[in-house]
DNA sequence: CCCTGATTCGC
DNA sequence: GCGAATCAGG
């Protein structure tokens, strides 16, 4: 592929229609591979992907010895205050953009699976800033009765995903 | 099995 | 830089 100036213009401009990888492909002679790792190269921001990449990065990360790589995996000396190993979780806590993209009670779940205690406590749950951060922290407003989040954020948390797709050929 | 997008890595 | 291979989730 020629990615000319046209070319990568067009590219940007179906990327930002979002169109799928593939129909992107379609419409301009390519594989979504190269679509997908064009884009990935230009930076184009990346659209909601239905997988995540933790199993791959274990996988990435256990086979290959790379010799320029360097062995040792960051010594941790210092870890964040207090009962919070979440940014090393497995399961990460949503910010509110993931939570966004997430379905809200697959937010919440995610939420009480990294913080069991809150999933009990009546404050609200919704996260604000970055986990791991230091100045991470919950609204911890009151929660709506059965209701993981404040009358608030429960409102921006429960609403219906808007349907992506729109295959205008 | 079809689709999806992301990452990796030989080229 | 490129993109096929490969991954995983729907």
């Amino acid at each position: 592929m020629d990615w000319s100036a046209e070319a990568i213009e067009r590219l940007r401009a179906l990327w930002a229609e979002g169109h799928s990888t593939a129909e992107i492909g379609r419409r301009m002679g390519v594989s979504k591979n190269a679509v997908v790792g064009k884009a990935h190269r230009l930076n184009l921001p990346a659209r909601p992907s239905p997988i995540r990449r933790e199993a791959v990065a274990e996988k990435a990360a256990a086979a290959p010895v790379r010799s320029t790589r360097p062995a040792a995996p960051a010594p941790r000396s210092t870890l964040a205050p207090g009962p919070m190993p979440a940014a090393a979780s497995p399961v990460p806590a949503p910010t509110p953009v993931a939570a966004a993209a997430m379905t809200a009670p697959a937010a919440a779940t995610a939420v009480v699976r990294a913080f069991p205690r809150l999933g009990s406590a009546r404050s609200c749950c919704w996260p604000i800033g970055e986990p791991g951060k230091a100045d991470f922290r919950f609204c911890s407003a009151e929660a709506m009765p059965g209701k993981p989040y404040c009358t608030q954020h429960a409102a921006v948390a429960y609403v219906k995903a808007r349907d992506r797709r729109e295959d205008a050929a």
